[in-house]
DNA sequence: CTGTTAGCGCATTCAG
DNA sequence: CTGAATGCGCTAACAG
């Protein structure tokens, strides 16, 4: 008792002994992405109330480095990982798996082992985003897609054409296009489309990043938004109610992706998993100035 | 060699050994926050570079959970402390850093222990802003200062003081009010400030979250900007160029406040910390469409 | 129920 | 220069 002249009980230590070592480890592309931020923030809080710690790596969306920090967190004896938005491909995601203790993804999904995940449902969030832009008489709408090996994005293309489909609609291949995941590339892609494809009257964008750069493009061509061309962002980040004119986009609540996503690992760790390893959460639509 | 079915030595067993664990505590008060984010991408990135890992901690702007993880930061053995933006009291603070290996801080001062310190040097960046509405022809400048803990609101508040006096104007204390670091702070001391003190022509505000909140409540009264009203923020975070009218702020180079404090640190726990113990940084002036 | 002891997996030291 | 012993500060299993 009298130790109160300055002692704290060595986690290490404890962590030798009983190979807990009281942290996490949480995986994302870029925590300057407010997408990651929130769902950071999520993580980070859930963790804290359980009394975790969370090293925080970015992977600045490069396969290599995310392998490497995965590396170190093996070495820093993670008690979980959170690995959001993985780069890697299906089968350095199964290894990666194997040698860590417990994981869970987030917009990503492994068969098989019985890892679990977290997931926006992204399909039904790429169907109500071209839904609304068909339903307001769109017929020529592009899709910026973000990076190809983005399980987001893949989903959300799936949405897309099941809507241009349901409304007997014609995919054009053309009209969709990768992108990178910000505002410069939203820029590019969408300038370059608007005037190679000058019947497009809409653009369904991978994110909000992307639809702000996209609003830009069509400020540079001199088209009006909405009036000459609908835009429709998705996530929803703070920045889309901002922008003029506001985006038109699909919220996804992000702080929760991250909270639930540690009480699932939590949980797994502490051998309670019922049963529950997947967890989807759903999109909702949010109606701007950008899509009316 | 033939370990390679799967072998990596722990760090922790490592750490008990060495007493260096290859890890850093980060505390910042919300990683959410872009000024925040891009601090911590700078510190990750920089610490990622010299093979160690960084423990993410918000303290959510509440003191007591920043001595919490501050506590918990100790039990983990962290070989360095990266201290953002406290909102600790000088004593509190003090007995912080005895109680760690090496401590840097960033957006704040300690006399007389050696720790060192990277800061921006906000005294000149709110004579800056202040110095450019006064040059504008303004004479009723407002000051939204933030949280009244927050030391970087001070040193700006010197600055914008600092400028009045230059120009022989009197500093109105109604005309300076604090308010919480976020959109909606600045959104609602706007309102307030607008709507009482009707000679007021121009806003500077504790950073560009605030700058949106004014431009909102601006907007709300029925204000144009830049016209009825001009609107200085500070940061320069990305959403500044993207909101209209756009912001004129002050840029801080917020990623290289990370690496240089990173830097730092690793120096000084690596014993060659060349007296160079506080490092400042300069902000610059951005002039868009809301105070031309 | 309190007091003692044997590892946890490394780095460091010392002897060979 | 290679190989075996000691201890880092805890926890857990054990004995008193």
């Amino acid at each position: 008792v009298i130790e109160r002249l300055g002692y704290r009980p060595s986690g290490i230590a404890r962590g030798l002994a009983t190979q807990r070592t009281g942290t996490l480890g949480l995986v994302v592309p870029d925590v300057a992405n407010p997408f990651f931020a929130d769902v950071a923030r999520g993580v980070e809080h859930g963790a804290y109330a359980e009394g975790y710690n969370v090293f925080l790596c970015n992977t600045e969306e490069d396969p290599d480095r995310e392998l490497a920090v995965l590396k170190s967190l093996e070495e820093k004896r993670v008690d979980g990982l959170v690995l959001c938005s993985s780069r890697l491909d299906e089968a350095e995601l199964r290894t990666v798996v194997s040698r860590h203790r417990t994981v869970v993804l987030v917009n990503r999904l492994l068969e098989g082992d019985g890892v679990g995940s977290v997931l926006i449902d992204d399909e039904t969030g790429g169907w109500l985003a071209t839904r609304l832009l068909i339903e307001a008489g769109h017929r020529a709408i592009a899709y910026l897609s973000g990076p190809a090996v983005s399980h987001s994005g893949q989903q959300r293309a799936k949405g897309y054409r099941a809507a241009l489909e349901d409304a007997g609609l014609y995919f054009e291949a053309a009209w969709a296009r990768h992108c990178s995941p910000m505002v410069a590339g939203g820029q590019e892609v969408a300038y370059d489309l608007l005037t190679t494809h000058q019947e497009l009257s809409a653009l369904f964008c991978y994110n909000d990043l992307v639809a702000v750069g996209a609003l830009q493009a069509c400020s540079e061509l001199g088209r009006r938004v909405p009036e000459d061309v609908a835009v429709v962002g998705y996530d929803d980040i703070p920045l889309a109610a901002l922008v003029t004119p506001a985006l038109t986009t699909c919220r996804v609540p992000r702080y929760e992706l991250g909270s639930q996503t540690v009480n699932l690992l939590l949980d797994q760790i502490n051998g309670c998993s019922g049963g529950c390893e997947q967890i989807v959460l759903a999109p909702e639509l949010v109606v701007r100035a950008s899509a009316p």
